[in-house]
DNA sequence: TATTAGTTTAGAATGCTTCCAAAATTCTTG
DNA sequence: CAAGAATTTTGGAAGCATTCTAAACTAATA
């Protein structure tokens, strides 16, 4: 069990993470990075962690919630998936990855960059410059068998 | 100038390539189809189709674009490009190739396969197949220099 | 031609995300 | 520590692309 001296502990730590990325630590943003920059890969979408927020006996407004998920993307704390349905998520794994995706269930699974190492990045345009390079492969469950019954 | 035989006459060839497509030719599927399955490569909009469709002096309702483009989709017509916006996009591109996307304006341009060869299809996951593999860079406008003036 | 199956339609409904303007909180400075 | 300035939070309203609905219509089939 977590003591009341470890939360203010952890609380303390992420009030200091969060200060050190520049983003004012409030109590909002303090209590959604303790449950989504905790070290696990995660996706989690907006709506999904306001749920989880309620569940830890918080409350937080939907509004808020959004407003500290781009927060945390521009501090360089999150980044965001665009590649999915027709929901925005957020990944917590900041390193160099791409993404399978479950067509049917929506499911999300990293793909490491050691299994698909771009021969060469394709020429950039004179002018721009990258901003991010995505790679996405849907997948559909295989039909094994037709049976009916 | 166009004339009405030479109206007919295209009309009639997409009347046989949709039906050819296992998509029931109708008046709107032809007309549409004749705006988009021209040979030239776009990504378009149900939106700005359906703005297309007004300018030509016709009338399909805007649910009738979305079930249309949906059913070229279906039926191996058209493909819907995944990576953008908020907005779904239909590409009448369907050779292999991926897209820049510039994330100022939201225009797409595409990157031939040639120029992005992957060295390996990533692994894919046990009793699943890939749909789909979409490689997206999106570019930003490089800021050259900073001049206040 | 009659029947049936598939489409179109306008407008309503949906659902995710952003906007709003007031109240609250955090930071800064003296 | 107090006061003022700046930023954030909030709940609800608004926005917007897309889908749904159910009735009217059209195309294919027998």
């Amino acid at each position: 069990m977590t003591s009341t001296r470890d939360i203010k502990a952890e609380e303390h730590r992420m009030f200091t993470c969060l200060k050190g990325a520049g983003v004012r630590p409030t109590r909002q943003r303090v209590v959604i990075g303790r449950l989504l920059l905790d070290g696990r890969k995660r996706h989690v979408g907006a709506e999904q962690l306001y749920e989880e927020v309620q569940t830890s006996g918080q409350h937080i407004a939907l509004a808020t919630v959004y407003n500290c998920l781009h927060k945390f993307v521009n501090a360089g704390l999150l980044r965001q998936v665009k590649n999915v349905g027709d929901t925005v998520l957020f990944d917590t794994n900041l390193s160099e990855h791409y993404h399978f995706i479950d067509i049917d269930t929506g499911a999300i699974m990293d793909i490491s960059p050691a299994d698909v190492p771009l021969k060469k990045i394709p020429k950039i345009p004179d002018g721009f410059e990258a901003e991010s390079i995505e790679l996405t492969v849907r997948l559909r469950r295989k039909t094994t068998s037709k049976r009916l019954i």
